[in-house]
RNA sequence: GCCCGGGUGGUGUAGUGGCCCAUCAUACGACCCUGUCACGGUCGUGACGCGGGUUCAAAUCCCGCCUCGGGCGCCA
């Protein structure tokens, strides 16, 4: 294998030996071709019937469609080949014979469903709008960490396995632990905050999330990952400054570095990295515009959540990603801060997509008094968290931060139709293998 | 959690009561073809999710189940 050449780096002249999938075969009759793919892209194998040892042509031609194999012969110059070079074989080896039956066609020539492709997910990454999504996705992670990193953030990881939920109410996946009732965590939020008490400051994580909420959208994962910030000394200012400089280093990333895959996703001319600068709109001016656009059927008041209808109404009139402000604080989480001067407003924020929401973030509540009484107006029982709220009695700072849908941002910035094309084995209401 | 819409060869589809022992494409098998590049041509194999019901007659209508997708709620 060490001697293995990628099909793009055979130079014409030289003896080679090319090893990948058989993408197709063209049997014209005298002279046959294999167009053989790579991680690199294709290359012609030529057979001149002939001229050619019948053993050769035999194994050659009787191998079937995404059966790997590997070829040795003279790479030639050869204008009328796809690439303008092609390989005579000298040897021809079947390491891995392909089914002739294909669950799905990864040449592209006939569409799957996204079901099918999911249940078939090798051969479906072998098409490479498929694997472009994948190769931008860790572009995108690799870029996210680095200017976290630049901000002087720390990159943790926090457990996944825990004792009590983050917010109570939501939806959790229950697990046995050592015969003791266990959930898997919906986020990282209480510990984050725990370590952005320690003199670490700011932190961040990038890691799975869980929900156990039985939704069946085009725009929910029940297993996500989830792009966390909190930072010391942080208000929810500083924090939506981080999320947008974080959200426009993954577009900067994608298209400084990934021009071929947008290219085969057909997005390169398209392609905007968003302007500095997203508006902040506070909660009270959203529902304003939503109710001048006049899309929904009945006026929004204060106090209302916003329905995924005045979302959208508000994107198309936005026409780019916005914060949402000062929401209500009923309507938010218990450990955001409220505003000092008016206690029904919370430091609460989100970042929106015109087509979705990506961010939800916050100042938090530090007051360790405050936050045990938020605990109960929550109908939690703060004893039961106490892990986390006493640690707010040994000198805890101010502090902010959010938490990024990272298949949202992925979904949203390639324009995927579906969030499970942004992940490589997606979990959600139905499917729980691959 | 509530609501809506689908399930037809390996894959993607057409077919809304008799014209269907089911259309087309692709794949697969056989044969022909010496420059294909979605190669072309001829022939062939292969399917109505499962169970019950209505009807002279069901892929088609009804009920249940399984399964997939979507809308809302909620959220990242």
């Amino acid at each position: 294998m060490q001697d293995r050449t990628y099909t793009a780096d055979a130079e014409p002249g030289e003896s080679a030996t090319v090893a990948g999938w058989v993408h197709e075969i063209r049997d014209l009759g005298g002279i046959a071709f294999i167009i053989l793919r790579d991680v690199s892209g294709k290359i012609q194998i030529k057979f001149e019937k002939d001229e050619m040892d019948d053993d050769l042509v035999e194994t050659g031609l009787g191998v079937s469609r995404e059966s790997v194999i590997s070829v040795t012969g003279d790479v030639e110059e050869e204008p009328r080949a796809p690439t303008g070079v092609e390989v005579t074989p000298e040897s021809v080896e079947v390491i891995s014979d392909a089914d002739p039956e294909l669950p799905l066609d990864p040449s592209g020539k006939v569409d799957a469903e996204l079901s099918t492709r999911l249940d078939n997910r090798t051969l479906d990454l072998r098409k490479p709008e498929v694997q472009a999504v994948f190769t931008i996705r860790s572009e995108i992670l690799r870029a996210v960490r680095e200017r976290f990193r630049d901000l002087r953030a720390t990159e943790i990881t926090t457990p996944k396995i825990v004792a009590t939920g983050t917010e109570g109410g939501t939806e959790l996946f229950p697990i046995t632990y050592f015969g003791e009732e266990a959930f898997m965590n919906q986020s990282p939020q209480l510990f984050k905050q725990l370590i952005a008490g320690s003199n670490v400051e700011r932190v961040f994580e990038i890691g799975p999330i869980f929900r156990a909420e039985e939704h069946n959208t085009p725009r929910h994962l029940n297993e996500a990952t989830s792009i966390d910030f909190e930072g010391a000394f942080c208000d929810q200012s500083d924090a939506m400054d981080v999320a947008e400089e974080v959200v426009v280093a993954a577009y900067e990333a994608a298209a400084e570095n990934c021009a071929d895959e947008l290219e085969t996703l057909g997005l390169a001319e398209e392609f905007e990295v968003p302007n500095d600068g997203f508006p902040r709109l506070s909660y009270e001016e959203a529902i304003e515009r939503i109710n001048a656009t006049g899309e929904l059927d009945e006026q929004l008041v204060w106090g209302d959540d916003l329905p995924t209808e005045g979302e959208k109404a508000l994107g198309d009139d936005v026409g780019g990603h916005y914060f949402i402000t000062d929401w209500p604080s009923e309507i938010k989480p218990f450990y955001i801060m409220d505003h000092d001067e008016d206690e029904q407003l919370s430091t609460g924020f989100d970042l929106m997509h015109p087509r979705m929401e990506l961010v939800s973030g916050g100042q938090r509540e530090h007051r360790h008094d405050e936050l045990v009484a938020g605990f109960e107006q929550q109908g939690l029982d703060p004893d039961q968290f106490e892990y986390y709220t006493k640690m707010f009695k040994y000198g805890m700072p101010p502090h902010a931060g959010f938490g990024l849908g990272g298949e949202r941002l992925i979904m949203t910035l390639l324009g995927l139709d579906n969030i499970r094309e942004a992940v490589l084995f997606p979990r959600d209401r139905q499917r729980l293998s691959p």
